[in-house]
RNA sequence: GCCCAGGUGGCGGAAUGGUAGACGCGCUGGCUUCAGGUGCCAGUGGCCGCAAGGCCGUGGAGGUUCGAGUCCUCUCCUGGGCACCA
């Protein structure tokens, strides 16, 4: 008898189904087709054991799919373009696009040992000239139809390099490589105008029922719908076409506790006043000072410069407010104006005790009283109140009554909570927030003051990059006729390969010829565009190139209609907002310009997320208290304790981390197939926890699965040397355990439950193990088992599959049925409680009377002892189920 | 601060309101073996008990129910995400 060897047959059955062409996807309208996609990975040049999660889950739907019928698509590529071409080509000389082919062999090396079932002929890398070739015919199409233009956008700048930086690349404040202070700096940028699809985008999220809600909350918060109110405050003395100043405000209820006006150093008043005043200039300046990130302007101290001038409140004229130039308001949202209310909101009130504003109470907690004593500082207009303290008075004054007094929080209650507005205007003084914002709307647009309008947060998705290894945006630039864009049939517009990264900066600026070319205007001599797009371009419509990978325009109709949508995305949750937004409305231009069928405007019908493998630390201290990391080689665990092999020193062990190359505790696939083989990972990755968690990686875990595939191929191999003869009872019974098993790890396989199928899988291997059944029964059992197990360890499952004489592959033998009738059992055991406790059990005919299960309960020892001769005053009997007696 | 998850044996984790701990790891004992490993058999939440059996047990406190890990209220802890967004 043959011993398991994965290294041995795990090739071997990889050339059949090469050879036999199984997973190659033609499009074929009589049967049902499915579509399932994992996230394609950034060719880093290793593949890891997330990816191999990644992928063998994918792999298990789509052999399942192929099983029921189905006609699957299952592509493989990778997202190709990017920073660390250029990172490495910068460190070590050479060329991203060398870097970055040699590392796409390397990894397909690595995968194709997997076994997984996919189409390699549709393979492509978005760095393949004609992939973005047909990226920049999008390009083009979008620009016609407008959902492609152009405006100024502040990028990080390097004064040292004079480079652009992403803001991964800023580290506090500067630059990675020179450690120069990153400035803001503006530039002319394209832009696709995803704000105009946020209602959709938003809107069709209900619609997605087969994405995590987690993703979707994600995303609807990212959009960030709000409701508020847009008006003007006019300007007292104001320079030449600045007689108003527009607002925004989503609380437009605390009007009437504004104590000033703040505008964005970007803002045009702003850029008006700086050109006329060195002081402003150099506030402006100092506020544009640092990086690009949300995080960065937050951690910034608030900081605010008077400019002197005053705007009168719109409700009274004699009301007037200073207006600050302050670094937290963005130009970006809004109109990049706002007032404040410091009462109500706590970045304003920070504001207004540095600068000394007032602070004026607009409404407080639901019988709470005006506060005793007076603050500390009193103004000039309107009676000032200030912050949020409520105070139980038990003195004899006012027994029981509630004061409010505002330190330095404000009172920030839910738009949903009622308070009392002292403040009010509008609605009824006691009201919740969201009332009284739509009362204030209602009141203000009836008196002339300013509308209401929805805004969203999304901005829109700034796509140009100043840097070499990325898609050429298609676009001339003629000094005679402007921006021109390029002739489709000029495509693709290739990126030269003559560059060197000894300079920073872009290679494509300062390329000697590349940027040379003729208007496709008016023929006259004109320049390229130097800049390339996002990478997330590419990553947004691979999906719909996969249906079509060698077309010579983005999509076929006819294929993107039989093969979209996809039925099943799966991948990271790091993913879950910018990627899966950008593909969203990627689908929905695409659809504009007649690139994809309208159904495919949400392209992903099922998306799922997994979750990370994780590995032990262990670590211990170095000199100088530093941490020093063993790796896993080095260390012996023994009772759930870790010790350095050498030495015997005792290591702490740090559980479910991730995995990080610094920490000493990555597990490498290509070593793990090396040791165990391809299905032993495969079945590994898959067990123990739920896909959406994270799964820890040990040493003891990859043995014991492993042993298990070993122990199922010994099994197979027995039984298919066995002559047992039938045994009526022991077969029913297997086979009744058989068709259990087929309900059981198809309902798994359905609902992504792959750690529940496995379960089952482990306890049907030994029921079959153990069962006295005869070798015809045992060895349609073990075909089953086989065919259960493929989606999992599809090269163990041939083999037995082969061992077993089973007809064709495995991987092309249509999925095992539950027969219904199989899975009712004659009798049942029934547990039985007194009192809600268990006391005992009775095995009962499947369908024995309520009654008779009744008296064969009471009749059971235990229960007679537990009742102690009291008299049972209720039974309640759920039929197979059990019995509680009630004394 | 806000929004999500999640707290169950020594560990990873199972449980449509119906026998808590499936399955795996680890551990214990036995058989196999020259030995180690592999393989096979049995056991394994805690406490009491020779046993039969009993008591306790799903972060904590209440509640609903014949019956709660599961539903409700409050609370504690952990992990993740988001945020000068007007």
């Amino acid at each position: 008898m043959s011993r398991y060897s994965a290294a041995e047959i795990e090739p071997k059955w990889q050339k059949v189904w090469d050879d036999a062409g199984l997973f190659r996807a033609e499009r074929d309208p009589s049967r049902p087709k499915y579509y399932v996609l994992e996230m394609f990975p950034y060719p880093s040049g290793r593949i890891h054991i997330g990816h191999v999660r990644n992928y063998t889950m994918g792999d298990v739907v789509a052999r399942y799919k192929r099983s029921t019928g189905h006609n699957v698509l299952h592509p493989m590529g990778f997202d190709a373009f990017g920073m660390p071409a250029e990172n490495a080509a910068m460190a070590n000389g050479g060329h991203p696009k060398d870097w970055t082919y040699s590392n796409i062999d390397t990894m397909v090396a690595q995968m194709k040992p997997l076994g997984f079932s996919l189409d390699w002929t549709r393979m492509f890398a978005t760095c393949d000239p004609e992939y973005y070739g047909q990226q920049q015919a999008l390009f083009l199409d979008f620009l016609e139809k407008g959902l492609v233009y152009r405006k100024n956008a502040v990028v990080n700048w390097d004064p040292v390099d004079m480079t652009v930086l992403a803001n991964e690349q800023v580290e506090n404040g500067r630059g990675w490589r020179s450690g120069a202070l990153v400035e803001r700096r503006e530039l002319t940028q394209w832009f696709f105008k995803i704000s105009d699809h946020a209602e959709d985008l938003l809107e069709s999220l209900d619609g997605l029922d087969d994405w995590p809600a987690k993703v979707k909350l994600m995303q609807a918060n990212w959009i960030g719908k709000s409701r508020g109110l847009q008006f003007a405050f006019g300007l007292i003395d104001a320079p030449e076409g600045f007689d108003r100043v527009e607002v925004y405000t989503t609380r437009p209820d605390t009007l009437m506790g504004a104590s000033f006006v703040g505008i964005s150093p970007d803002h045009p008043l702003a850029k008006h006043l700086e050109a006329r005043d060195p002081e402003v200039a150099a506030f402006c300046a100092d506020a544009r000072q640092g990086g690009t990130t949300a995080e960065s302007i937050e951690t910034a101290e608030k900081k605010g410069y008077d400019t002197g001038l005053r705007v009168r409140h719109p409700f009274d004229t004699a009301w007037e407010l200073p207006v600050y130039i302050a670094n937290f308001i963005l130009m970006d949202y809004g109109t990049g104006a706002i007032f404040g209310c410091p009462a109500h909101d706590q970045r304003d009130l920070d504001f207004c005790i540095k600068y000394s504003l007032p602070v004026i109470e607009v409404f407080r907690p639901e019988g709470a009283h005006a506060p005793v004593s007076i603050p500390d500082w009193e103004f000039d207009h309107n009676p000032v109140y200030v912050g949020q303290e409520l105070i139980e008075f038990d003195g004899e004054r006012e027994p029981e009554a509630t004061y409010f007094k505002i330190t330095k929080s404000a009172y920030v209650p839910l738009k949903s909570q009622d308070v009392q507005y002292v403040r009010g205007f509008a609605g009824d003084p006691f009201q919740t927030g969201e009332q009284a914002i739509e009362a204030a709307i209602a009141f203000c647009e009836a008196n002339g003051v300013g509308q209401g309008v929805t805004r969203f947060r999304l901005r829109d998705w700034g796509l140009s990059r100043q840097r070499y290894w990325g898609c050429p945006i298609p676009v001339v630039h003629c000094p005679d006729c402007g921006v021109v864009p390029e002739k489709k049939e000029n495509l693709p517009i290739e990126l030269p390969d003559d560059v060197s990264f000894d300079i920073p900066g872009n290679p494509l600026d300062r390329h000697p010829t590349w940027r040379d070319c003729a208007c496709p205007s008016c023929g006259g001599a004109a320049r390229r565009e130097t800049d390339t797009m996002d990478t997330f371009v590419d990553s947004s419509w691979y999906f719909a190139r996969f249906t079509a990978p060698r077309a010579d325009t983005p999509t076929v109709m006819e294929d993107a209609k039989y093969w979209m949508n996809v039925d099943q995305y799966i991948g990271g949750i790091e993913h879950a907002i910018l990627h899966l937004l950008y593909a969203r409305f990627f689908a929905r231009a695409m659809h504009i310009c007649g690139h994809l069928p309208s159904t495919a405007n949400e392209p992903f019908d099922a998306l799922f997320t997994q979750g990370m493998v994780t590995h032990a630390i262990y670590q211990s201290e170095g000199g100088n208290s530093r941490p020093v990391y063993h790796y896993p080689e080095e260390v012996e665990l023994k009772d759930g304790r870790a010790y350095l092999k050498d030495g015997g020193r005792e290591v702490t062990i740090i559980p479910s981390a991730k995995m990080s190359k610094s920490k000493n505790n990555v597990v490498d696939p290509v070593q793990i197939i090396a040791d165990y083989g391809a299905d032993t990972a495969r079945w590994f990755v898959l067990s123990d926890s739920p896909p959406e968690r994270d799964v820890e990686w040990t040493a003891a875990g990859a043995e014991a699965a492993a042993r298990h595939l070993a122990r199922v191929h010994r099994i197979a191999a027995e039984i298919a040397e066995s002559d047992a003869p039938a045994d009526g009872k022991e077969d029913a019974a297997l086979l009744r355990e058989m068709h259990k098993a087929i309900r059981d790890v198809t309902l798994g396989v359905e609902s992504f439950g792959f750690n529940a199928s496995i379960a089952r899988l482990y306890a049907f291997t030994a029921t079959l193990q153990k069962s006295q059944a005869g070798a015809g029964a045992k060895r349609e059992a073990a075909k089953v088992l086989a065919q259960l197990m493929s989606p999992m360890t599809p090269h163990l499952a041939e083999e037995c599959w082969h061992l077993l004489g089973g007809e064709g592959l495995v991987a092309s033998a249509p999925w095992p049925q539950a027969d219904e009738a199989m899975l009712v059992e004659d009798s049942v055991t029934m547990p039985v409680q007194v009192n809600g406790k268990r006391r005992a059990e009775i095995t009962v005919p499947r369908d024995m009377p309520a009654d008779e299960v009744e008296k064969l309960a009471l009749a059971a020892d235990n229960v007679i002892r537990a009742l102690d001769g009291a008299q049972p005053r209720k039974i309640i009997v759920v039929p197979g189920r059990i019995v509680n007696v009630v004394a």
